[in-house]
DNA sequence: TCATAGCTACTTTTT
DNA sequence: GTAGCTATGA
């Protein structure tokens, strides 16, 4: 039988990977065999002759989902599949973009910024702007420009846009939007896009260029998307313009594991999808072949409270399996140690392998007590997600280097290494070259040419030549040399191997292990599969490496064959699986977290991250919450998160709770009594006692960032205020008390000028 | 120019 | 608790 990959499937699945033609809309449950639909959809389309592998689009949301999607499309469709364009949006995007660059007035080598060079680009322009940097944090300010990149609003229409415009004021950032504007100038003027530009400069090109969005319109037959429930606004209208030609656009995703909103993700998208495409078929993938039926039916019991969703219920044919376990800890170091055990016991009793085992939690700052717990007793683990090795100093330097070589206009990249290792080039130049540029209206590359017109002292003029000199005698290597070879020798001729071998400090030794680590992985890049490169004509320059690299990400660096304990936030675990998961911190204001306890919309994204969290288990899972935990260096008292409290207590098995009433309410009166011992027991700062000739200030003047000292609670500063005028509401973080919520109305505060010691 | 103490900020983050 | 950055002094 031609097509016998269609008898693994079952009914639904195979329908929806058979209705090829048209919009297509596959709603997948956790554990439903998503990933199984969509790549034998996609493998059906070139083995029925539907397609050719070059007409077919596949966007994923990771490096990972595309690369092992194309591994098992490659095992039924053969070795021609090799030609699909499947990939992430970025990747994908950027390839299209490097061919068009010249539509939109970009070089075809255009760099591209990771969050941390977007963030110093801000750094750079709120210095030169002499704006208030606490203020205008170039976290802060980097997230506004995202969020607008990703609901397409140009910095034009952003500065012309009375809401935003008057939020910006209202809140002392009157300047956010010439903000954005400059950034974009100076990203444009460095030949570099960042990650949302990808997406934004796609949307531009099909937009200013009809005929090239025709060509791909046509190119693109038909056009799959994968967890479409995180795609952003402008990832929408780019895909909807692309599959408006042949309609042949199918999503695959889950509204219920939506949880990427912070991003930019906009769950609208899915629930539209019906709107958007009147003649839409949908089906529904209900059946869950991962977890047990207790597991299944809790999945079910959460995800009732949200009230946005798209009606549907799991279900398993899977046995009913272990009940939950909801355990109750003192403290978050004994929780720690009490998973540690408990890894320890499973595996002596059921013959499980370190890898059957993930440790879930809201925070990456939640993972230090399991590390220390998981070492003491000898068991391997790994942590996900924190800096990846791509984005350490040492690592980023380095690359800064290769990028100026292909990119010289790139002025992060410039300023990176303009003095590392230190070649007496200071802040004082810099600062010259830089105004020279801005008034010129030059990159900053090409002001270093003109140095002798700018008022830079001669000994610095000629250390600049020299530096000008070295990295163009690096770009005539391009030439002829492959990206290791040019690496190699950058990295002796700049002198920075010898540097950092002659740090013989352990953080030195790791430094110079890194460098290392990545010039090995450069000789990789350039030395695989040389022979299928020269066949298929892949790019193994320079600047094919670099695009490699930034648009790589920690999850897919992949160490998964080793056995060990997975740790990661829930947001890195989507996707995955484990037959015994520990779900920790579930407590109030940190799962739920504090922040997304003010609005509906937040906390049942917060519950559908809950939902994404107990489905990666497979057969036994485990609820855990500390009644006490450190945070930011306090201690604070808990309470049990309300979610558990939402699965049926016939699904639940309590340990670690003292009394009936314990459980039931997770709380006892008993430890409330304990609490309150606690605190008196415990050191305690003592009472603020405010200085003598304190008089509180109007309140209604108070706005996020600044420091203030409030008549009982002492130094702090304003995280966040919201509400309207009668009722403003502040999050204060207190240097004694940790965070506080405060009506202003009422509250007894003076605004302290200058910084304060918190 | 470099090293270091001290100050500050910290939800999640597929790219 | 901790990492990263800034101001400071040698």
């Amino acid at each position: 039988m031609e097509f016998s990959y269609l008898d693994e499937l079952n009914e639904v699945q195979r329908e929806a990977v058979v209705q090829t033609e048209g919009p297509v809309m596959i709603v997948a449950g956790p554990g439903s065999g998503k990933t199984r639909v969509l790549t034998y959809r996609i493998a059906h389309l070139i083995k029925a002759g539907i397609a050719d592998p070059f007409n077919i689009l596949a966007l994923t949301f990771t490096n990972k989902a595309a690369a092992s999607m194309r591994e098992r499309i490659e095992k039924i469709a053969g070795i021609e599949a090799r030609s699909l364009w499947m990939g992430t949006f970025h990747a994908v995007f950027a390839r299209i973009l490097r061919y068009e660059a010249d539509k939109i007035g970009y070089p075809s080598n255009f760099t591209i910024y990771d969050t941390q060079d977007s963030r110093n680009v801000i750094k750079q322009i709120v210095e030169e702007q002499q704006l208030n940097d606490k203020l205008y944090k170039a976290n802060f300010v980097h997230n506004k420009i995202s969020s607008a990149k990703n609901s397409l609003i140009s910095p034009h229409e952003y500065l012309n846009d009375p809401i935003l415009m008057n939020e910006d004021a209202s809140n002392g950032r009157a300047k956010l939007g010439m903000v954005y504007e400059m950034y974009n100038r100076k990203c444009f003027m460095s030949g570099a896009m960042d990650f949302d530009d990808l997406l934004v400069k796609t949307y531009e090109l099909f937009d200013k260029h009809p005929e090239t969005l025709y060509k791909y319109q046509h190119k693109f037959k038909y056009v799959l998307i994968d967890e479409y429930q995180d795609t952003n606004y402008t990832q929408y209208m780019i895909v909807r313009r692309l599959a408006d030609a042949h309609q042949n656009i199918c999503v695959v995703g889950d509204d219920a594991q939506s949880i990427y909103s912070f991003r930019g993700a906009n769950i609208q998208n899915i629930l539209n999808f019906e709107k958007d495409y009147p003649d839409l078929k949908v089906f529904k993938l209900e059946q869950n072949y991962r977890s047990t039926k207790v597991i299944v039916n809790a999945a079910n019991e959460i995800i009732v409270n949200n009230k946005k969703q798209l009606p549907k219920t799991i279900w398993t044919e899977n046995n009913g399996g272990d009940k939950i376990k909801v355990v109750k800890t003192p403290s978050d170091n004994e929780e720690g140690r009490f998973v540690a055990d408990a890894i320890n016991e499973q595996k002596m009793r059921h013959h499980f392998h370190n890898s059957d085992f993930a440790i879930l939690y809201r925070t990456n700052a939640q993972s230090r007590a399991f590390e220390e717990s998981l070492r003491r007793l000898n068991i391997t683990y790994r942590v996900y997600g924190g800096i990846s090795f791509y984005q350490r100093k040492e690592i980023k330097d380095f690359i800064a280097y290769l990028k100026l070589i292909v990119n010289p206009k790139d002025e992060e990249a410039l300023r990176r290494i303009i003095n590392y290792p230190a070649r007496g080039i200071g802040q004082t130049s810099m600062e010259k070259l830089t105004v020279m540029a801005a008034e010129k209206n030059i990159p900053l590359w090409d002001a270093m040419e003109q140095v002798r017109f700018a008022d830079v002292n001669m000994r610095a003029q000629s250390l600049i030549g020299d530096f000008r000199t070295m990295i163009k005698s690096f770009r005539v290597l391009m030439e002829t040399q492959n990206a290791y070879d040019i690496s190699l020798h950058v990295a002796k001729s700049t002198g920075i191997l010898k540097e950092l071998h002659n740090d013989k400090t352990p953080e030195g030794v790791s430094r110079y292990e890194n460098l290392q680590e990545l010039l090995t992985g450069i000789k990789e890049f350039t030395d695989s599969d040389v022979v299928e490169a020269e066949k298929t004509n892949q790019d193994k320059s320079l600047a094919a490496y670099l695009q490699d690299i930034t648009l790589l990400t920690d999850a897919d660096d992949d160490k998964a064959d080793k056995d060990t304990v997975s740790l990661m936030t829930i947001h890195s675990a989507k996707g995955l699986e484990f037959p015994c998961v520990f779900v920790v911190g579930l407590e109030e204001e940190l799962f739920p977290n504090a922040m997304s306890l003010e609005s509906r919309d937040d906390l049942e994204e917060e519950r559908r991250l809950f939902y994404v969290a107990i489905t990666r288990a497979k057969d036994k899972l485990w609820l855990c919450y500390a009644a006490t935990r450190f945070r930011f260096g306090n201690l604070f008292y808990c309470q049990p998160s309300r979610f558990i409290e939402e699965i049926k207590e016939e699904n639940l098995h309590f340990i670690g709770h003292q009394s009936k009433k314990d459980k039931e309410n997770f709380i006892s009166n008993n430890t409330m009594e304990k609490r309150t011992n606690l605190i008196r027991h415990t050191s305690q700062p003592a009472a603020h006692r405010p200085a003598k000739d304190f008089t509180p200030d109007d309140t209604s003047n108070i706005l996020s960032g600044m420091e203030i000292e409030h008549e009982r609670f002492g130094f702090g500063k304003i995280l966040q205020v919201e509400g309207g005028p009668d009722n403003r509401i502040a999050l204060i973080f207190f240097k004694d008390l940790g965070q506080k919520k405060i009506m202003l109305k009422f509250a007894r505060i003076r605004i302290v000028q200058g910084t304060v010691e918190l």
